[in-house]
DNA sequence: TTCAATGCAAAACCTTTGCAGGGTG
DNA sequence: CACCCTGCAAAGGTTTTGCATTGAA
């Protein structure tokens, strides 16, 4: 039953599943391309019987981040959030170049001393590379 | 002769060092605190006979980054930018309690494989580590 | 009916830009 | 004299907020 997933999601992270809801988690789950709020305003709005808004957008991207949903991203200062499914420990690659932003699982990336000459208790950590992705077969 | 670094670095730079890039320079070199725009105005408003206007301030700043003087680093969406006045390649531990940024050195943290599947032409990349600084004689 | 979510518009930030005035070589 | 820097104010982009309306349990 498509459609579905979203909704389950949702309810089971105590998120009422509002169509404005489901229909912008449907998205950013069938989607690896980092969306600006922007981006997902435009992708979706046609998918509701309904004029949707940004705030709406804003309001829904921050709850779902609140939740543990989704996850913000941002790559480069001034520039806007990105909002990412892969709720998992992962790293990002951003292309210089066309500014595409890659995952890379966690496991790629060899774990990381986290005892900074003991001053600081690291309770995370990310890695963000920047370069460029080799050309491939799409 | 104190601040005459600031300016030596400018003039070394092909930045002219008029008094607000001398004094704004100065103050970055002076600090580690990764301070944001408004406070470097705040900082070194009253070190010059004149007003000192918020859009000199970010015309310096960008001038010096582009000059390689300095850093701009951001740790939060939607935040303002940091200037770091350390241009070495180094990572960033953000305090997520008190939101101070301390810098960490490049060499304290192992190398990263950079061959991300051969799919990635790595240049560079940075880490950012969130947790807490264990208290510490200041 | 009651509470929360939505939509619109305005406001709030941060940063950049246009333009006029001023200093320096 | 020419040029660039500065300052002010306005504009630009992103996100949040206030408030009235709508919709759902």
């Amino acid at each position: 039953m498509p459609g579905t997933s979203a909704e389950v999601i949702l309810l089971s992270r105590g998120v009422k599943p509002t169509a404005q809801r489901v229909v912008i988690t449907q998205y950013l789950l069938d989607t690896d391309s980092h969306p600006t709020a922007d981006q997902i305003l435009a992708a979706v709005a046609d998918r509701l019987p309904v004029p949707l808004s940004r705030a709406t957008v804003y309001n829904t991207l921050n709850a779902l981040v609140e939740a543990g949903v989704i996850q913000e991203v941002y790559t480069e200062p001034g520039g806007s959030a990105r909002y990412d499914a892969n709720t998992e420990q992962h790293h990002h690659f951003v292309d210089v170049k066309t500014g595409k932003i890659t995952d890379i699982p966690f496991e790629t990336v060899p774990a990381l001393e986290k005892q900074l000459g003991n001053k600081f208790t690291v309770a995370n950590y990310t890695v963000t590379f920047y370069g460029e992705a080799k050309d491939e077969a799409s």
